[in-house]
DNA sequence: TTGGATCCATTTTTGGATCCCA
DNA sequence: TGGGATCCAAAAATGGATCCAA
């Protein structure tokens, strides 16, 4: 019988549920949750993230609300390497090509998903099995002043430059805390965008990241360790 | 081994295939293709549509592009009762409800999806079991100059009360040759739409359609006579 | 190291239309 | 009778992310 639980009622509640996460294997995880652990990530990319959505009571595949509606707070697993240091980028979600121009940051659907995030750490070492891999210390983060100051000025270089429809010149290596990169099937696909005229084109589909040396930092500030 | 040929190279050699389906059953035309029929179309309303693009080699699937691609040709099947009237609406397209009120007719998808249109006459009695119906004759057709202008009006005023929010007070009575009708799961489905200031909210999806009275005036037009 | 590319499951949208009750 | 409601399959979008070559 699958552990599945109900929602968290409260922050204290997910929180304690995190905690009490801290130490285990995911092949304990896995066998809670009545599913087998996938050799390699390669074919299974989102699994972690989807053991923990099960294991925590995330309400799944609610489209543009918070993981915990109730309580809105968003649920991202952190691949770390055996120093604790964050070893991929965060997807925070794609990017609306057509009116992204058009929005404050404020009311971006950026700030509303980091608006208040629990960050479930797991070991993300590719020579250590998949099923090995531990579960560390949860950490529950909302911007402070400096990091949202600087989401804000990577949103408002990014977008400004998608707005005047020069998306195709964006790369990786633009924005401090947060990138743009791809987020497609594949480098074929496309959707509709906006051109330098301003006309509805063809466009490879684009998302939001946060750097790893941003959340890395994150890590930093609130002492979170290693796992031992 | 279903037939299933390859798109049609010409506009006559499309002709050709369609009117060498006159007379032929849904039950003969599911045997060629090796699908079964189903007992009532309940529960399989685009069945005669899609086999239809398979047996005339529609380019199936493809977006906001003609089904047969190379000729700028749309395929649709028109129901007809035993006299040979349209028995029901003809759908057209959805309606992008944030950009329509825009769009000039001229430039819009309904004027493209029309612009030229192989409508295929089926059987559509319901006392007919599906199986015994009978494929009627081909009609290729692009609008008159009073249909384009017809369906122009048209355009301008449902466009105009979509544009200024007020899309809930339309109802399937407005136009003379298309008209406005939900186009949805059900009638809890929503999508972005625009309300009377000009924000996005949540609105029923719909689309245009074609009055039977008008696709009744354009077989008696060109003298397209009932299935004997 | 990391930016560009890619992978899976699930939900939403689109395109094919017909059903059915007031 | 026909306007409002609904049905299915397939494609596209979304949300979960990690892979890997330079």
């Amino acid at each position: 019988m699958p552990i599945r639980p109900a929602p968290p009622r409260s922050e204290a509640e997910l929180w304690s549920r995190a905690r009490s996460l801290a130490g285990l294997s995911l092949a304990h995880l896995a066998t809670d949750d009545g599913c087998t652990v996938p050799d390699k990530l390669l074919h299974a990319k989102g699994w972690v993230g989807q053991l923990l959505e099960r294991r925590l009571g995330a309400s799944a595949g609610s489209k543009d609300e918070p993981d915990f509606q109730a309580l809105g707070i968003e649920l991202k697993t952190l691949p770390v390497d055996r120093t604790g240091r964050p070893c991929e980028s965060t997807f925070v979600c794609t990017i609306p090509l057509l009116d992204v121009a058009g929005t404050e940051f404020e009311q971006s659907r950026v700030r509303r998903k980091l608006n208040r995030v629990l960050f479930v750490i797991v070991e993300g070492s590719r020579d250590i099995p998949v099923a090995n891999r531990r579960i560390g210390e949860p950490l529950l983060w909302s911007p402070s002043e400096q990091e949202e100051s600087l989401l804000k000025q990577d949103w408002d270089e990014l977008t400004g430059i998608i707005g005047r429809g020069e998306i195709e010149s964006i790369t990786g290596h633009l924005g401090n805390a947060m990138q743009v990169r791809p987020k497609a099937r594949d480098s074929h696909a496309r959707r509709r965008g906006l051109d330098e005229d301003g006309v509805v084109v063809a466009r490879m589909p684009r998302g939001f990241y946060l750097r790893a040396t941003f959340t890395r930092a994150i890590l930093e500030r609130s002492f979170v360790l290693p796992l031992p």
